[in-house]
DNA sequence: TTGAAAGCGCTAACAG
DNA sequence: CTGTTAGCGCTTTCAA
């Protein structure tokens, strides 16, 4: 097992200086006028020996390292998977690469990763922050270390955001029920409910509802905790349906969708003949189900995209840049599991 | 926007020097007999300046990174969105975090990507290659750069592997047809099949028909490209319909799946009434469809973290310790969409 | 108990 | 056209 070959290896086999070696190897051969000549003999000489360029040297001279990170609670989440891939492929043209990170929900895991992540010293975090408040993400932040929020906000006018229209989304859905003349809805969220994403749709839904003067009565929210979310969701539905008698239920996000759709299974409930459902995020299946299932679907790719695209131009301004916020439409599916109410 | 601090910096102003800051700040106060009341004042003034290593510096020092390369071809696909998951929770356990890329299926990126991992310094790589043969990663594994192959191997015995053994669990699949009496059978796969796991899964499913004596005039299969594999799945099933006339398909892995329920749906074909269906790789929603989907099961979890322990076994190993392979038997979860045929 | 000095591999002023 | 030198921030002999 040889040892790795360096600018050094090179730059002496070749009896120049390392200097030479490395303005050639970046292209900055011509511009620096070193003979045509010499750059061939360099080119040559680094195919020969396989040289293979070490980035942390390079990264601690520079002070970059081509690399961001991104948190999300957990990558696994089809959409945050989706958003990842967005945002991978948004960076591959900057030739820069992913760090990615699994929070789950969690604060303390959050900071600790955002932590590392400095240390790594990476360009740049994306990051979708389970934290309430901005507080502690400034108190974080090493000065002159971008920070762009995907998904989820945190009260602030110091980072910048990229997110869809939650309120508006939960809002439209919730006249669509109306519209197809459901009466009794059940909301089915998470508690604690400190996530930007849950509130709005939540304020956008109940918003929309009362518009149309549905009362109080008229409905009911079930919020269970993150851990464990699927057999709370199973069991506190069980109580209530039978309660309450709902006709419909929107999901607040799709782990919380797949497992109302688990309970209507076990259950023998019927879609949307004996209960309407709908769910914010979709998934691909959604729309291949025997009974297609209502969803509000962000526009994943344009989210990555936006906010890889904010994050350099923070990356590369000379001077601190202002701050903005990016709400993206949501798009409604209207599909058959929220059809007219017959019954 | 003031300087980062260093550990010069904290020596400077403690008058002491960056040796000591170092050993203390490691933890190596104790074993190098620094006094405690120098240690807790060289801790008083790192949190006094809120002092964060920098992990490049000590990377280069120490040649190595805390970071490993996890290629796949996708990571937006459920399944290596699973796998990330199970290799990242692993990880974390060692310190180390992951750099994720997608590879589609493109050979040439793949080994970019490689290289790109390779300069970055990452102590190890996992990676479900979509190369044919081992010789172009042999040829461009550094030396002494652990690898670990997952879900997908090339011929080699100088790789380690894990992943599941595919031929077998295809076979038991194949069994399972033909105990509920299906016999006119489809395999939707991808063309070009260099892919381990889509041959061993085809040839293990194929052996367990002809051991139970079906002729090769009751099965058909269509391989589609994998670029806009949806769409070409949809046509070439289309075509075959009506001309075979089916009872039944298998799924070689879980985007085929999809686009082969989505045709089903097109075409108001039912499942398993008149047609049964069954794929390669769980998705979390076959089980909670009206019609559940028989599906064979990788155990994601496991295989994530035996790459896991075996990358480590190698990045730590003093001497070159043998590859290993490890073939996880997969679970095969019966369902309704492969039921006993009725027509 | 502590420090000096060297060096990981690279780039960038500056000098010739 | 090319080389010298310095230094990014850290760890590690070796010496005191």
């Amino acid at each position: 097992m040889r040892k790795k070959t360096s600018l050094a290896d090179i730059a002496q086999s070749l009896d120049v200086s390392k200097t030479l070696v490395s303005m050639v190897l970046n292209g900055h051969g011509d511009s620096n006028g070193i003979s045509r000549e010499t750059q061939e003999r360099v080119l040559a000489k680094a195919k020969e020996l396989n040289y293979q360029p070490n980035m942390l040297a390079r990264g601690l001279r520079m002070g970059k390292t081509n690399t961001v990170g991104l948190i999300v609670s957990d990558i696994s989440n089809p959409f945050y998977a989706k958003i990842i891939r967005a945002v991978e492929d948004a960076l591959s043209a900057y030739s820069y690469n992913l760090i990615v990170c699994s929070s789950d929900e969690n604060k303390k895991k959050e900071i600790e990763l955002i932590q590392m992540l400095e240390h790594k010293q990476v360009d740049g975090i994306i990051i979708s922050t389970s934290q309430a408040t901005e507080s502690e993400l400034i108190k974080l932040k090493q000065p002159g270390l971008p920070f762009v929020l995907v998904d989820r906000y945190v009260r602030s006018d110091n980072i910048p955001f990229v997110g869809t229209d939650n309120y508006h989304g939960a809002y439209a859905l919730a006249n669509h029920f109306l519209d197809n003349g459901y009466k009794k809805v059940v909301i089915l969220s998470h508690k604690p409910t400190h996530l930007s994403t849950l509130n709005d749709r939540k304020k956008g839904f109940l918003q929309g509802l009362s518009d149309r003067g549905l009362s109080d009565s008229e409905y009911r929210i079930i919020d269970v905790p993150f851990t464990n979310r699927h057999a709370h969701v199973i069991r506190e539905m069980q109580q209530l349906y039978d309660l309450f008698n709902p006709d419909s239920v929107f999901c607040l996000n799709n782990s919380l969708a797949i497992a109302c759709l688990d309970f209507c299974k076990q259950n023998n409930i019927s879609i949307p003949t004996q209960l309407g459902v709908a769910s914010y995020d979709e998934i691909d299946l959604f729309r291949l189900l025997p009974t297609t299932i209502t969803s509000v679907e962000q526009p994943v790719q344009k989210i990555g995209s936006k906010a890889v695209e904010i994050l350099f131009q923070h990356i590369n301004a000379q001077v601190p840049i202002p701050p903005v916020s990016y709400q993206i439409k949501p798009k409604l599916n209207i599909r058959e599991s929220s059809a007219k109410k017959t019954h």
